[in-house]
DNA sequence: AGTCAATCTATAAAAATACTAGGATAGTGG
DNA sequence: CCACTATCCTAGTATTTTTATAGATTGACT
């Protein structure tokens, strides 16, 4: 034990070596699932600046969140006049899911239980027996249950759908 | 809207002035749990510096956690000879969505869908028509429901409990 | 050619995370 | 009372992540 398994954390050795474990949503995801719904209620191209001023993003992190969704095969461009954004598939086979993953990474809380892109406690000998681990895919199921059927399409009419129906 | 609205971040103006927003288990929290169903097997006190060996977790940054678990109740704790830390409260009193509120901060995904911490997003004019506000209601929601009725007690004969079924 | 709008490169400051150092404090056992 | 033990506390550092911004460029359309 002792100089070998207690200084599992050395100077100058990171222990997490995963490129980052962020977890939920960051501002970035959330900014990118507010244009996507707001562009799905549109039939033609959306301009980036009118995006980001409907929707109170700052206009160029905005600039970087569509590019990444372009390039992630979600949205299609063109530029110059009359040109914007458009979603490049029908708004109810895209998924947030599939856009938080994109732009916030994995769902999972921990790595160990990511299934998308999984990767092993350091500090965990035997996984099968680590209840944390156990517990965490239980989470992550939960969430992608919900995100994972939930399309782009459905949300934006949900907002409305609510209030409506209550009023 | 132009150069009131949309210049929603000001240079100088940060948007999130929650005390951080974070997501979900961080090292932190992942740690403290393994401490609490490692000392959930024991019926006296526990010593930090075996706490840390048994589940290579850093011991100056389990002292930390300790101390915080501590100073929320959670623990009680015994100095000198023949000390350590134990359950304040019986394991199955004690659950997991505690223990992360604790240590890693409320549960939801983004602070516009906590119901233990809630704050306005900044950049969300209606929050009944939003539907990203909306959505993570509802993950906030199946997470609490999975976290806040597993307890430690629960967790500390998960591992072999499966284990043991299956072989 | 000129305008518009996406695209690329590159940089940077703020915040959060994951720790570590070192000593003070308070009990125990002798 | 003294040595020992182990918690308690303050403070700090290094790294990573988040949240952007600036400025130049490319391509499309008129």
């Amino acid at each position: 034990m002792n100089e070998t398994l207690a200084q599992s954390a050395a100077p100058g050795i990171r222990q997490c070596l995963w490129p980052s474990w962020k977890r939920m949503l960051s501002n970035k995801g959330k900014y990118g699932l507010k244009a996507l719904i707001y562009m799905a209620r549109f039939d033609g191209p959306c301009l980036a600046a009118e995006i980001a001023a409907q929707n109170q993003i700052p206009r160029k992190f905005l600039d970087a969140i569509l590019l990444e969704l372009r390039n992630a095969g979600i949205l299609s461009s063109k530029k110059g006049k009359g040109g914007g954004y458009r979603l490049a598939r029908p708004a109810d086979g895209i998924t947030a899911g599939q856009i938080i993953r994109i732009l916030d990474g994995p769902l999972a809380p921990i790595a160990c239980a990511s299934r998308t892109a999984y990767r092993k406690c350091t500090d965990c000998p035997d996984e099968d027996a680590c209840a944390v681990h156990d517990l965490m895919l239980d989470v992550r199921d939960a969430m992608a249950l919900i995100l994972d059927r939930t399309s782009i399409a459905a949300l934006s009419t949900r907002g409305n759908r609510d209030k409506l129906a209550l009023r």
